[in-house]
DNA sequence: TATTTGTAAATTGTTGACAACTTTTTCTTT
DNA sequence: AAAGAAAAAGTTGTCAACAATTTACAAATA
Protein backbone atom coordinates (compact mmCIF):
# COMPACT_ATOMS: atom_id res chain seq x y z
CA UNK A 1 0.00 0.00 0.00
CA UNK A 2 2.93 2.43 -0.39
CA UNK A 3 2.69 5.32 -2.69
CA UNK A 4 -1.44 4.55 -2.85
CA UNK A 5 -2.45 8.27 -2.48
CA UNK A 6 -3.03 8.72 -5.76
CA UNK A 7 -6.02 9.63 -7.07
CA UNK A 8 -8.43 9.01 -4.46
CA UNK A 9 -11.63 8.04 -5.38
CA UNK A 10 -14.37 9.19 -3.67
CA UNK A 11 -17.02 6.87 -2.06
CA UNK A 12 -20.20 8.91 -2.00
CA UNK A 13 -21.49 10.51 -5.53
CA UNK A 14 -21.88 13.61 -4.10
CA UNK A 15 -18.42 13.74 -2.60
CA UNK A 16 -17.27 13.19 -6.77
CA UNK A 17 -19.77 16.22 -7.68
CA UNK A 18 -18.46 18.51 -5.45
CA UNK A 19 -14.94 17.59 -7.08
CA UNK A 20 -16.05 18.58 -10.43
CA UNK A 21 -18.68 21.37 -9.97
CA UNK A 22 -17.93 24.81 -9.38
CA UNK A 23 -20.78 26.64 -8.31
CA UNK A 24 -20.31 28.26 -11.89
CA UNK A 25 -20.93 24.59 -13.76
CA UNK A 26 -23.89 24.31 -10.75
CA UNK A 27 -25.48 27.85 -11.82
CA UNK A 28 -24.41 27.05 -15.74
CA UNK A 29 -26.89 23.84 -15.70
CA UNK A 30 -29.62 24.53 -14.02
CA UNK A 31 -30.20 27.96 -16.44
CA UNK A 32 -29.32 25.80 -19.46
CA UNK A 33 -31.88 23.88 -18.22
CA UNK A 34 -34.23 26.32 -17.02
CA UNK A 35 -34.34 27.58 -20.79
CA UNK A 36 -33.91 24.38 -22.56
CA UNK A 37 -37.20 23.20 -21.12
CA UNK A 38 -38.89 26.65 -21.62
CA UNK A 39 -39.26 27.94 -18.03
CA UNK A 40 -37.40 31.26 -19.77
CA UNK A 41 -38.72 31.86 -23.00
CA UNK A 42 -36.86 33.54 -25.85
CA UNK A 43 -36.45 36.87 -25.51
CA UNK A 44 -36.48 36.95 -21.37
CA UNK A 45 -34.53 39.02 -19.84
CA UNK A 46 -32.11 36.96 -17.13
CA UNK A 47 -31.32 39.18 -14.04
CA UNK A 48 -27.77 38.47 -12.15
CA UNK A 49 -29.05 39.16 -8.38
CA UNK A 50 -32.35 37.91 -8.94
CA UNK A 51 -30.70 34.65 -10.02
CA UNK A 52 -28.20 34.80 -7.55
CA UNK A 53 -30.21 34.67 -4.63
CA UNK A 54 -32.74 32.13 -5.87
CA UNK A 55 -30.10 29.73 -6.39
CA UNK A 56 -28.17 30.78 -2.92
CA UNK A 57 -25.05 32.27 -5.01
CA UNK A 58 -23.30 35.23 -5.18
CA UNK A 59 -23.15 36.93 -8.53
CA UNK A 60 -19.45 36.18 -9.71
CA UNK A 61 -20.78 32.19 -10.64
CA UNK A 62 -23.70 33.77 -12.10
CA UNK A 63 -21.86 35.83 -14.71
CA UNK A 64 -19.54 33.66 -15.58
CA UNK A 65 -22.12 31.18 -16.22
CA UNK A 66 -23.64 33.53 -18.12
CA UNK A 67 -20.34 33.87 -20.38
CA UNK A 68 -20.73 30.03 -21.09
CA UNK A 69 -24.09 30.26 -21.71
CA UNK A 70 -23.55 33.43 -24.40
CA UNK A 71 -20.52 31.45 -26.21
CA UNK A 72 -23.06 28.21 -26.45
CA UNK A 73 -25.30 30.35 -28.25
CA UNK A 74 -28.11 30.25 -25.85
CA UNK A 75 -28.48 33.86 -24.17
CA UNK A 76 -27.29 37.16 -25.99
CA UNK A 77 -25.22 39.62 -23.98
CA UNK A 78 -25.95 43.47 -24.40
CA UNK A 79 -23.34 45.92 -22.75
CA UNK A 80 -24.89 47.60 -19.71
CA UNK A 81 -28.00 45.85 -20.44
CA UNK A 82 -27.74 42.51 -19.60
CA UNK A 83 -28.54 39.12 -20.98
CA UNK A 84 -31.72 37.70 -22.87
CA UNK A 85 -32.74 33.77 -23.76
CA UNK A 86 -31.55 34.14 -27.15
CA UNK A 87 -34.66 33.98 -29.72
CA UNK A 88 -33.46 31.87 -33.18
CA UNK A 89 -34.97 33.79 -36.03
CA UNK A 90 -36.30 32.24 -38.82
CA UNK A 91 -33.11 32.49 -41.47
CA UNK A 92 -30.99 31.16 -39.05
CA UNK A 93 -32.93 27.91 -38.67
CA UNK A 94 -33.18 27.33 -42.12
CA UNK A 95 -28.89 28.22 -41.97
CA UNK A 96 -28.73 25.24 -38.82
CA UNK A 97 -30.79 22.74 -41.09
CA UNK A 98 -28.76 22.95 -43.59
CA UNK A 99 -25.74 22.46 -41.47
CA UNK A 100 -27.38 19.81 -39.78
CA UNK A 101 -28.63 17.82 -43.28
CA UNK A 102 -24.30 18.30 -44.25
CA UNK A 103 -23.41 16.54 -40.48
CA UNK A 104 -26.65 14.06 -40.40
CA UNK A 105 -24.99 12.74 -44.43
CA UNK A 106 -21.55 12.17 -42.51
CA UNK A 107 -23.44 10.14 -40.03
CA UNK A 108 -25.07 8.20 -42.25
CA UNK A 109 -22.14 7.30 -44.08
CA UNK A 110 -20.38 6.85 -41.17
CA UNK A 111 -23.17 3.83 -40.14
CA UNK A 112 -23.54 2.41 -43.15
CA UNK A 113 -20.01 1.36 -43.40
CA UNK A 114 -19.36 0.66 -39.24
CA UNK A 115 -22.85 0.36 -37.34
CA UNK A 116 -22.38 -3.66 -34.86
CA UNK A 117 -25.79 -5.50 -35.02
CA UNK A 118 -26.84 -4.62 -31.96
CA UNK A 119 -26.92 -1.03 -32.63
CA UNK A 120 -28.35 -1.63 -35.39
CA UNK A 121 -31.41 -3.37 -33.34
CA UNK A 122 -31.55 -0.80 -30.89
CA UNK A 123 -31.96 1.78 -33.34
CA UNK A 124 -35.05 -0.11 -35.11
CA UNK A 125 -36.62 -0.08 -31.60
CA UNK A 126 -36.54 3.57 -31.35
CA UNK A 127 -38.34 3.48 -34.96
CA UNK A 128 -41.12 0.36 -33.89
CA UNK A 129 -41.10 2.99 -30.41
CA UNK A 130 -42.06 5.64 -32.83
CA UNK A 131 -44.13 3.90 -34.77
CA UNK A 132 -46.37 3.04 -31.84
CA UNK A 133 -46.26 6.96 -30.56
CA UNK A 134 -48.05 7.55 -34.39
CA UNK A 135 -50.54 4.80 -33.76
CA UNK A 136 -51.85 6.42 -30.20
CA UNK A 137 -51.28 10.07 -31.72
CA UNK A 138 -48.83 11.13 -28.83
CA UNK A 139 -47.09 13.82 -30.40
CA UNK A 140 -45.04 14.95 -27.21
CA UNK A 141 -43.61 11.40 -26.94
CA UNK A 142 -42.90 11.30 -30.44
CA UNK A 143 -41.14 14.56 -30.16
CA UNK A 144 -38.63 13.13 -27.52
CA UNK A 145 -38.11 9.83 -29.62
CA UNK A 146 -37.62 11.76 -32.76
CA UNK A 147 -34.40 13.98 -30.44
CA UNK A 148 -33.43 10.32 -29.54
CA UNK A 149 -33.17 8.83 -32.68
CA UNK A 150 -31.30 10.98 -33.82
CA UNK A 151 -28.79 11.87 -30.88
CA UNK A 152 -28.35 8.38 -30.98
CA UNK A 153 -26.86 7.84 -34.42
CA UNK A 154 -24.79 10.56 -34.51
CA UNK A 155 -23.12 9.57 -31.11
CA UNK A 156 -22.91 5.79 -32.81
CA UNK A 157 -21.04 7.38 -35.63
CA UNK A 158 -18.42 8.01 -33.28
CA UNK A 159 -17.03 11.12 -33.99
CA UNK A 160 -17.35 13.14 -30.73
CA UNK A 161 -16.56 16.80 -31.83
CA UNK A 162 -19.33 15.60 -34.46
CA UNK A 163 -21.80 14.79 -31.57
CA UNK A 164 -20.79 17.73 -29.51
CA UNK A 165 -21.40 20.24 -32.61
CA UNK A 166 -24.47 18.38 -33.29
CA UNK A 167 -26.14 18.72 -29.86
CA UNK A 168 -24.91 22.47 -29.37
CA UNK A 169 -27.18 22.57 -32.59
CA UNK A 170 -30.17 21.09 -31.45
CA UNK A 171 -30.41 22.89 -28.18
CA UNK A 172 -30.44 26.08 -30.52
CA UNK A 173 -32.74 24.92 -32.79
CA UNK A 174 -34.94 24.29 -29.53
CA UNK A 175 -35.02 27.90 -28.70
CA UNK A 176 -36.65 28.46 -32.30
CA UNK A 177 -40.22 29.23 -31.47
CA UNK A 178 -41.56 28.04 -34.41
CA UNK A 179 -40.48 24.57 -34.52
CA UNK A 180 -43.42 22.09 -35.16
CA UNK A 181 -43.06 19.70 -32.50
CA UNK A 182 -44.57 16.91 -34.70
CA UNK A 183 -47.34 18.44 -35.86
CA UNK A 184 -49.82 15.53 -35.85
CA UNK A 185 -50.91 14.93 -39.49
CA UNK A 186 -46.53 14.75 -40.46
CA UNK A 187 -45.88 12.58 -37.75
CA UNK A 188 -46.80 9.48 -40.48
CA UNK A 189 -44.48 10.89 -42.95
CA UNK A 190 -41.30 11.82 -40.56
CA UNK A 191 -42.10 7.92 -39.39
CA UNK A 192 -41.85 6.93 -42.69
CA UNK A 193 -38.17 8.43 -43.49
CA UNK A 194 -37.01 6.86 -40.80
CA UNK A 195 -37.82 3.57 -41.31
CA UNK A 196 -36.09 4.20 -44.47
CA UNK A 197 -33.10 5.52 -42.63
CA UNK A 198 -32.36 2.29 -40.85
CA UNK A 199 -33.27 0.50 -44.37
CA UNK A 200 -30.46 2.66 -46.05
CA UNK A 201 -28.18 1.92 -43.17
CA UNK A 202 -29.06 -1.74 -42.85
CA UNK A 203 -27.84 -1.80 -46.52
CA UNK A 204 -24.73 -1.03 -45.85
CA UNK A 205 -24.62 1.42 -48.74
CA UNK A 206 -23.05 4.61 -47.57
CA UNK A 207 -24.22 6.85 -50.58
CA UNK A 208 -27.47 5.65 -50.03
CA UNK A 209 -27.87 6.06 -46.20
CA UNK A 210 -25.86 9.61 -46.21
CA UNK A 211 -28.82 10.66 -48.80
CA UNK A 212 -31.14 9.16 -46.75
CA UNK A 213 -30.13 10.72 -43.68
CA UNK A 214 -29.58 14.36 -45.71
CA UNK A 215 -32.92 14.72 -47.53
CA UNK A 216 -34.72 13.85 -43.73
CA UNK A 217 -32.96 16.68 -42.06
CA UNK A 218 -33.98 18.36 -45.05
CA UNK A 219 -37.78 17.47 -45.50
CA UNK A 220 -38.03 18.71 -41.72
CA UNK A 221 -36.66 21.96 -42.71
CA UNK A 222 -39.33 22.03 -45.43
CA UNK A 223 -41.86 21.30 -43.22
CA UNK A 224 -40.94 23.81 -40.43
CA UNK A 225 -40.95 26.33 -42.85
CA UNK A 226 -44.08 25.47 -44.87
CA UNK A 227 -45.75 25.60 -41.17
CA UNK A 228 -44.39 29.11 -40.31
CA UNK A 229 -46.20 30.35 -43.30
CA UNK A 230 -49.27 28.49 -42.20
CA UNK A 231 -48.93 30.71 -38.96
CA UNK A 232 -47.94 33.39 -40.18
CA UNK A 233 -51.01 33.71 -42.71
CA UNK A 234 -53.51 33.38 -39.58
CA UNK A 235 -51.67 35.78 -37.45
CA UNK A 236 -50.62 38.53 -39.51
CA UNK A 237 -46.90 39.74 -38.05
CA UNK A 238 -47.85 43.30 -37.88
CA UNK A 239 -51.44 43.67 -36.95
CA UNK A 240 -51.11 47.36 -37.08
CA UNK A 241 -55.14 47.85 -37.28
CA UNK B 1 -37.86 63.90 -37.84
CA UNK B 2 -40.45 62.07 -35.28
CA UNK B 3 -39.20 58.87 -33.63
CA UNK B 4 -35.50 59.19 -34.78
CA UNK B 5 -34.05 58.37 -31.26
CA UNK B 6 -33.52 55.04 -32.70
CA UNK B 7 -30.08 53.70 -32.61
CA UNK B 8 -28.01 56.73 -31.92
CA UNK B 9 -25.06 55.99 -34.62
CA UNK B 10 -22.08 56.67 -32.52
CA UNK B 11 -19.91 60.11 -34.07
CA UNK B 12 -15.95 58.88 -32.47
CA UNK B 13 -15.04 55.27 -33.36
CA UNK B 14 -13.86 55.31 -29.66
CA UNK B 15 -17.05 55.71 -28.37
CA UNK B 16 -18.36 52.87 -30.74
CA UNK B 17 -15.53 50.13 -28.91
CA UNK B 18 -16.44 51.46 -25.22
CA UNK B 19 -20.03 50.93 -26.31
CA UNK B 20 -19.56 47.43 -27.15
CA UNK B 21 -16.64 45.86 -25.75
CA UNK B 22 -16.60 45.54 -22.12
CA UNK B 23 -13.36 44.39 -20.34
CA UNK B 24 -13.64 41.04 -20.25
CA UNK B 25 -14.47 41.31 -24.23
CA UNK B 26 -10.88 42.71 -24.25
CA UNK B 27 -9.56 40.51 -22.68
CA UNK B 28 -11.10 37.24 -23.83
CA UNK B 29 -9.96 38.77 -27.67
CA UNK B 30 -6.39 39.46 -26.11
CA UNK B 31 -6.25 35.76 -24.57
CA UNK B 32 -7.67 34.20 -27.08
CA UNK B 33 -4.86 35.81 -29.73
CA UNK B 34 -1.99 35.30 -27.75
CA UNK B 35 -2.92 31.47 -27.79
CA UNK B 36 -3.85 31.14 -31.49
CA UNK B 37 -0.90 33.30 -32.09
CA UNK B 38 1.13 30.73 -30.14
CA UNK B 39 2.74 32.77 -27.06
CA UNK B 40 0.83 30.77 -24.82
CA UNK B 41 1.94 27.08 -26.01
CA UNK B 42 -0.72 24.31 -25.53
CA UNK B 43 -0.39 22.37 -22.13
CA UNK B 44 1.05 26.46 -21.05
CA UNK B 45 -1.17 26.94 -17.27
CA UNK B 46 -2.68 30.69 -17.26
CA UNK B 47 -2.44 32.12 -14.41
CA UNK B 48 -5.61 34.70 -13.35
CA UNK B 49 -3.76 36.91 -11.05
CA UNK B 50 -0.62 37.05 -13.90
CA UNK B 51 -2.83 37.47 -16.62
CA UNK B 52 -4.81 40.30 -14.78
CA UNK B 53 -1.78 42.45 -13.33
CA UNK B 54 -0.16 42.20 -17.29
CA UNK B 55 -3.50 43.61 -18.48
CA UNK B 56 -4.24 45.85 -15.93
CA UNK B 57 -7.41 44.44 -14.52
CA UNK B 58 -8.58 42.71 -11.96
CA UNK B 59 -9.37 38.99 -11.58
CA UNK B 60 -12.80 38.66 -12.50
CA UNK B 61 -13.31 39.89 -16.03
CA UNK B 62 -9.76 37.21 -16.63
CA UNK B 63 -12.05 34.67 -15.17
CA UNK B 64 -14.90 35.53 -17.19
CA UNK B 65 -13.03 35.19 -20.28
CA UNK B 66 -11.66 32.14 -19.12
CA UNK B 67 -15.21 30.49 -19.37
CA UNK B 68 -15.58 32.05 -22.75
CA UNK B 69 -12.29 30.53 -23.98
CA UNK B 70 -13.24 26.80 -22.27
CA UNK B 71 -16.60 26.99 -24.42
CA UNK B 72 -14.88 27.73 -27.33
CA UNK B 73 -12.19 24.69 -26.76
CA UNK B 74 -9.58 26.98 -26.74
CA UNK B 75 -8.39 26.06 -22.89
CA UNK B 76 -9.28 23.84 -20.24
CA UNK B 77 -10.45 24.50 -17.38
CA UNK B 78 -9.06 21.69 -14.15
CA UNK B 79 -11.72 22.75 -10.75
CA UNK B 80 -9.38 24.10 -8.15
CA UNK B 81 -5.96 23.72 -10.40
CA UNK B 82 -6.44 25.79 -12.91
CA UNK B 83 -6.81 26.59 -16.66
CA UNK B 84 -4.23 25.72 -19.53
CA UNK B 85 -4.50 26.23 -23.23
CA UNK B 86 -5.25 22.73 -24.70
CA UNK B 87 -3.86 20.45 -26.18
CA UNK B 88 -5.54 18.96 -29.30
CA UNK B 89 -4.66 14.97 -29.67
CA UNK B 90 -4.22 12.91 -32.43
CA UNK B 91 -7.50 11.80 -32.76
CA UNK B 92 -9.66 14.91 -32.22
CA UNK B 93 -7.61 16.37 -34.76
CA UNK B 94 -8.71 13.22 -36.91
CA UNK B 95 -12.66 13.85 -35.72
CA UNK B 96 -12.39 17.65 -36.61
CA UNK B 97 -10.89 16.94 -40.44
CA UNK B 98 -13.73 14.67 -41.24
CA UNK B 99 -16.63 17.08 -39.65
CA UNK B 100 -14.72 19.81 -41.80
CA UNK B 101 -15.07 17.50 -44.67
CA UNK B 102 -18.71 17.35 -44.62
CA UNK B 103 -19.14 21.11 -44.14
CA UNK B 104 -16.83 22.07 -46.94
CA UNK B 105 -18.85 19.68 -49.01
CA UNK B 106 -21.91 21.72 -48.05
CA UNK B 107 -20.01 24.91 -49.16
CA UNK B 108 -18.98 23.08 -52.65
CA UNK B 109 -22.22 22.43 -53.57
CA UNK B 110 -23.30 25.84 -52.51
CA UNK B 111 -21.01 27.73 -54.29
CA UNK B 112 -21.47 25.85 -57.56
CA UNK B 113 -24.85 26.87 -57.58
CA UNK B 114 -24.57 30.11 -56.26
CA UNK B 115 -21.36 31.77 -57.06
CA UNK B 116 -21.11 34.90 -58.47
CA UNK B 117 -18.92 35.94 -61.14
CA UNK B 118 -17.00 38.33 -58.88
CA UNK B 119 -16.54 35.69 -56.08
CA UNK B 120 -15.48 33.48 -58.28
CA UNK B 121 -12.88 36.12 -60.33
CA UNK B 122 -11.82 36.52 -56.18
CA UNK B 123 -11.13 33.02 -55.04
CA UNK B 124 -9.33 32.26 -58.75
CA UNK B 125 -6.84 34.88 -57.82
CA UNK B 126 -6.33 33.68 -54.01
CA UNK B 127 -5.70 30.38 -56.24
CA UNK B 128 -2.76 32.16 -58.26
CA UNK B 129 -1.13 34.05 -55.11
CA UNK B 130 -0.75 30.60 -53.85
CA UNK B 131 0.62 29.05 -56.96
CA UNK B 132 3.17 31.98 -57.02
CA UNK B 133 3.85 31.22 -52.96
CA UNK B 134 4.35 27.82 -54.32
CA UNK B 135 7.23 28.52 -56.66
CA UNK B 136 8.73 31.02 -54.60
CA UNK B 137 8.66 28.02 -51.65
CA UNK B 138 7.48 30.59 -49.13
CA UNK B 139 5.86 28.17 -47.07
CA UNK B 140 4.48 30.73 -44.19
CA UNK B 141 2.50 32.88 -46.60
CA UNK B 142 1.26 30.07 -48.68
CA UNK B 143 -0.06 28.85 -45.04
CA UNK B 144 -1.68 31.83 -44.65
CA UNK B 145 -3.31 32.10 -48.28
CA UNK B 146 -4.69 28.46 -47.98
CA UNK B 147 -6.13 29.36 -44.79
CA UNK B 148 -8.10 32.54 -46.36
CA UNK B 149 -9.24 30.61 -49.23
CA UNK B 150 -11.02 28.19 -47.12
CA UNK B 151 -12.39 30.58 -44.82
CA UNK B 152 -13.92 32.98 -47.92
CA UNK B 153 -15.31 29.79 -49.69
CA UNK B 154 -16.98 29.29 -46.48
CA UNK B 155 -17.93 33.09 -46.13
CA UNK B 156 -19.05 32.65 -49.68
CA UNK B 157 -21.61 29.92 -49.16
CA UNK B 158 -24.05 32.44 -47.18
CA UNK B 159 -24.19 30.50 -44.51
CA UNK B 160 -23.66 32.27 -40.91
CA UNK B 161 -23.82 29.19 -39.07
CA UNK B 162 -21.70 26.95 -40.75
CA UNK B 163 -19.61 29.93 -41.29
CA UNK B 164 -19.24 30.42 -37.06
CA UNK B 165 -18.80 26.76 -36.64
CA UNK B 166 -16.27 26.20 -39.76
CA UNK B 167 -13.85 29.18 -38.29
CA UNK B 168 -14.23 27.22 -34.46
CA UNK B 169 -13.10 24.33 -35.72
CA UNK B 170 -10.21 25.95 -37.53
CA UNK B 171 -9.02 27.68 -34.22
CA UNK B 172 -9.30 24.46 -32.45
CA UNK B 173 -7.03 23.13 -35.00
CA UNK B 174 -4.67 25.58 -35.07
CA UNK B 175 -3.97 24.20 -31.42
CA UNK B 176 -3.12 20.42 -32.92
CA UNK B 177 0.70 20.84 -32.49
CA UNK B 178 1.74 18.11 -35.33
CA UNK B 179 -0.14 20.00 -37.72
CA UNK B 180 1.90 20.46 -41.06
CA UNK B 181 1.94 24.43 -41.77
CA UNK B 182 2.58 23.34 -45.13
CA UNK B 183 5.73 21.44 -45.80
CA UNK B 184 7.34 22.29 -48.72
CA UNK B 185 7.07 19.11 -50.72
CA UNK B 186 3.27 18.95 -50.70
CA UNK B 187 2.58 22.42 -51.60
CA UNK B 188 2.47 21.69 -55.44
CA UNK B 189 -0.43 18.84 -54.13
CA UNK B 190 -2.30 20.57 -52.66
CA UNK B 191 -2.32 24.23 -54.83
CA UNK B 192 -2.88 21.23 -57.50
CA UNK B 193 -6.56 20.58 -55.37
CA UNK B 194 -7.38 24.17 -55.10
CA UNK B 195 -7.26 24.27 -58.54
CA UNK B 196 -9.46 21.60 -58.77
CA UNK B 197 -12.00 22.91 -56.70
CA UNK B 198 -11.79 26.57 -58.23
CA UNK B 199 -12.81 24.24 -61.90
CA UNK B 200 -15.76 22.32 -60.08
CA UNK B 201 -17.64 25.19 -58.71
CA UNK B 202 -17.23 27.30 -62.20
CA UNK B 203 -18.52 24.03 -63.99
CA UNK B 204 -21.95 24.78 -61.71
CA UNK B 205 -21.80 20.95 -61.09
CA UNK B 206 -23.01 20.88 -56.97
CA UNK B 207 -22.02 16.93 -56.57
CA UNK B 208 -18.57 17.46 -58.54
CA UNK B 209 -17.70 20.70 -56.52
CA UNK B 210 -18.93 19.34 -52.73
CA UNK B 211 -16.75 15.79 -53.95
CA UNK B 212 -13.69 18.14 -54.50
CA UNK B 213 -13.91 19.74 -51.46
CA UNK B 214 -14.91 16.84 -49.27
CA UNK B 215 -11.56 15.26 -51.19
CA UNK B 216 -9.35 18.13 -50.45
CA UNK B 217 -10.02 17.96 -47.00
CA UNK B 218 -9.74 14.14 -46.40
CA UNK B 219 -6.46 14.39 -48.67
CA UNK B 220 -4.93 17.12 -45.92
CA UNK B 221 -6.63 15.09 -43.10
CA UNK B 222 -3.93 12.03 -44.84
CA UNK B 223 -1.28 14.15 -45.63
CA UNK B 224 -1.47 15.63 -41.63
CA UNK B 225 -1.36 11.38 -40.30
CA UNK B 226 1.16 10.65 -42.79
CA UNK B 227 3.24 13.58 -41.62
CA UNK B 228 2.55 12.56 -37.93
CA UNK B 229 3.52 9.40 -38.35
CA UNK B 230 6.94 9.92 -39.91
CA UNK B 231 7.96 12.20 -37.36
CA UNK B 232 6.79 9.76 -34.18
CA UNK B 233 9.34 7.51 -36.20
CA UNK B 234 12.14 9.75 -36.39
CA UNK B 235 11.54 11.04 -32.73
CA UNK B 236 9.97 8.11 -30.62
CA UNK B 237 7.71 9.00 -28.10
CA UNK B 238 9.24 7.30 -25.02
CA UNK B 239 12.51 7.56 -25.70
CA UNK B 240 13.12 5.42 -22.13
CA UNK B 241 16.47 4.65 -22.40
C1' DT C 1 -50.63 66.86 -25.38
C1' DA C 2 -46.17 65.84 -26.56
C1' DT C 3 -41.40 66.38 -25.70
C1' DT C 4 -37.68 67.20 -22.87
C1' DT C 5 -35.21 67.40 -18.55
C1' DG C 6 -34.07 65.89 -14.08
C1' DT C 7 -33.96 62.49 -10.40
C1' DA C 8 -34.39 58.02 -8.06
C1' DA C 9 -34.29 53.12 -8.50
C1' DA C 10 -32.61 49.11 -10.60
C1' DT C 11 -29.04 46.71 -12.82
C1' DT C 12 -24.59 45.77 -14.62
C1' DG C 13 -19.29 46.31 -14.50
C1' DT C 14 -15.37 45.98 -11.71
C1' DT C 15 -12.70 45.52 -7.80
C1' DG C 16 -10.54 43.88 -3.43
C1' DA C 17 -10.83 40.73 0.39
C1' DC C 18 -11.08 36.29 2.39
C1' DA C 19 -11.68 31.28 2.48
C1' DA C 20 -10.49 26.81 0.44
C1' DC C 21 -7.55 24.13 -1.97
C1' DT C 22 -3.13 22.75 -4.21
C1' DT C 23 1.67 22.87 -4.73
C1' DT C 24 6.16 23.71 -2.98
C1' DT C 25 9.35 23.99 0.59
C1' DT C 26 11.08 22.95 4.99
C1' DC C 27 11.56 20.17 8.88
C1' DT C 28 11.49 15.74 11.27
C1' DT C 29 12.24 11.04 11.84
C1' DT C 30 14.18 6.95 10.64
C1' DA D 1 20.15 10.27 2.67
C1' DA D 2 14.93 8.98 2.04
C1' DA D 3 10.39 9.24 3.24
C1' DG D 4 6.95 11.32 5.34
C1' DA D 5 4.80 15.17 8.03
C1' DA D 6 4.28 19.92 8.76
C1' DA D 7 4.48 24.53 7.39
C1' DA D 8 4.54 28.09 3.91
C1' DA D 9 3.52 29.97 -0.43
C1' DG D 10 0.85 30.26 -4.41
C1' DT D 11 -3.50 29.92 -6.72
C1' DT D 12 -8.38 29.34 -7.30
C1' DG D 13 -13.38 29.82 -5.60
C1' DT D 14 -16.62 32.83 -3.67
C1' DC D 15 -18.45 36.81 -1.85
C1' DA D 16 -19.72 41.62 -0.73
C1' DA D 17 -19.05 46.40 -1.69
C1' DC D 18 -18.61 50.21 -4.75
C1' DA D 19 -18.72 52.59 -9.29
C1' DA D 20 -20.83 53.25 -13.77
C1' DT D 21 -24.69 52.82 -16.60
C1' DT D 22 -29.34 52.18 -17.84
C1' DT D 23 -34.26 52.37 -16.93
C1' DA D 24 -38.46 54.23 -14.90
C1' DC D 25 -40.90 57.96 -13.59
C1' DA D 26 -42.17 62.57 -12.42
C1' DA D 27 -41.82 67.47 -13.22
C1' DA D 28 -41.10 71.16 -16.30
C1' DT D 29 -41.46 73.31 -20.72
C1' DA D 30 -43.20 74.45 -25.16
Amino acid sequence: MRGMSVAPTPFHPTIALLQTSSLTMVVQQEIERAILVGEYAPGTKLIEATLATKMGVSRGPVREAFRMLDEAGLVRTEKNRGVFVRDIPMDEAVEIFDLRAAMDELVGRQLAANITPEQLKEIKALVSEMEKAVKLEDTYNYHLLNLKFHDRLVEMAGNRKLTEIYRKLIKELSLFRRLNLADGWLMPISAGEHRAIVKAIASGDPEAAGRAMFDHVMESKERTIANDLRRQSRAPATPKN
